[in-house]
DNA sequence: TGGTATAGTGTAAAAAATACAGTTAATAAT
DNA sequence: ATTATTAACTGTATTTTTTACACTATACCA
């Protein structure tokens, strides 16, 4: 027994996958290996197979690339207006990802040619992706205004000036120290090492971690990691 | 040109419709006209046909139910694990609409034996129906807290007991009427009218509507309609 | 005319957010 | 050894926002 009578249509996941540097936020991008649009760059996709869910698509396609596992991923809204890709009708749907850009570097795929690119500088992109990462950053922006998403793509050990300066790159703007450091911390999510950075300056920032069990615990709560006006008008 | 060895899936869309009745917030169930679970109570659906992106059939399948169109709709979260309907593979992409349930009762479609459900007391539902609507409520009482959405739920003339009714049924809870009424008006999103609705109470309460071009204008803006403590710990 | 039921209104206290600048620590240079 | 340098670190006063809380006003009805 089957819906006999409809159309059955090619859905694709496709990862949105961003990286931070110490300074800038990257995007990483492939170069299509086949027509149209060969060597253009595109987000690195696939379709969803018979077996697995979007979510296990997303998640294996995010691996062929980086060989990472255990990434934050989360869907975003589906593509699916009928003439977006020009062989074929193809539902697309995003995926944002959030990686730690080190971590990135030692497992690369380079059957890809896949290269990181500064958000503020994206090359032309294939289809819709442009759109795609348009939202993904604008989804970005929003919940990480409330939510310590971004401590994802942070190493083990970390600074606070590398976290604030995580949030000033993600909204392009200054944040003041005192108040930075006075909301992070009120927070709850992150425990104090004993051992200093020593890699930026003289004097050394302490390293810090995140508690992993109030990170958990408190992740969906809401938090106010940056000033209101910050907040880029959003609709998620 | 196809992609041809790939697999195709059939890609639906469900609309989770709420209605709210001045008291209670229900949710508008069809009855499944055919088996699998015949009989058994729907969400609305339909196939993506070949011709349409997916918030259009989601408006198609809306308006075939209850003849509205111009509704506040909004797309949540794919649906894909490959088992969740039983007959045949189906990504299913699931809609919140919010509807003047006042406005339906003039339009309604009979043909789906349609009845509204209190979202205290919901029936069983086919497949992983029940997951989407509280994904879709919870998605709403997210939202809702800092954007100005339930409006869309409302009569072009309302007052301001009404809408607090309308936050009150939405997060189960009882709010100060001097801090909401000063909150809700601090945001510039209403008109007062002179006149006033007298069904409630002998004193009667004065009617507001919505100021169109701030309401447009503000929409995206982050307000704080109820208190922090009620917002519901969220991922959206 | 008094009763009744809901609408409407203000203020003080607490909490959160903001603006703002000098001191400290470690290293490097003299 | 002293000094210069550079980024890390820290506190307070002010403003804004949020909360808690209770009495008066209005219109109808008996």
């Amino acid at each position: 027994m089957k819906y006999s009578s409809q159309t059955r249509l090619l859905v694709a996941v496709d990862c949105v996958i961003f990286g931070f540097d110490g300074t800038d936020y990257k995007l990483l991008l492939i170069q299509r290996g086949f027509a149209p649009e060969k060597e253009k760059w595109s987000l690195m996709g696939g379709f969803i197979q018979p077996n697995e869910s979007a979510d296990e698509a997303a998640s294996r396609i995010l691996e062929q690339l980086t060989g990472l596992t255990e990434v934050y991923m989360e869907q975003i809204q589906a593509f699916s207006t009928p003439e977006r890709d020009p062989i074929e009708r193809v539902i697309a749907l995003p995926y944002v990802a959030l990686i730690d850009i080190e971590k990135y570097k030692t497992q690369i795929n380079d059957d890809f040619h896949a290269r990181w690119y500064n958000i503020k500088s994206l090359p032309n992109m294939i289809f819709d992706h442009k759109e795609m990462v348009e939202l993904a950053l604008n989804k970005l922006r929003y919940k990480a205004a409330f939510h310590p998403i971004l401590f994802e793509l942070l190493p083990e050990k970390f600074t606070l000036p590398q976290l604030q300066a995580m949030y000033e790159g993600l909204y392009d703007t200054k944040i003041d120290k005192r108040n930075f450091t006075r909301k992070v911390l009120s927070t709850n999510l992150l425990k104090k090492e004993n051992e200093k950075d020593k890699s930026s300056s003289k004097k050394g920032a302490f390293y810090y971690s995140l508690d992993e069990e109030h990170y958990k615990e408190n992740f969906t709560n809401i938090h106010n990691f940056i000033p209101r006006n910050e907040i880029p008008v959003g609709n998620e």
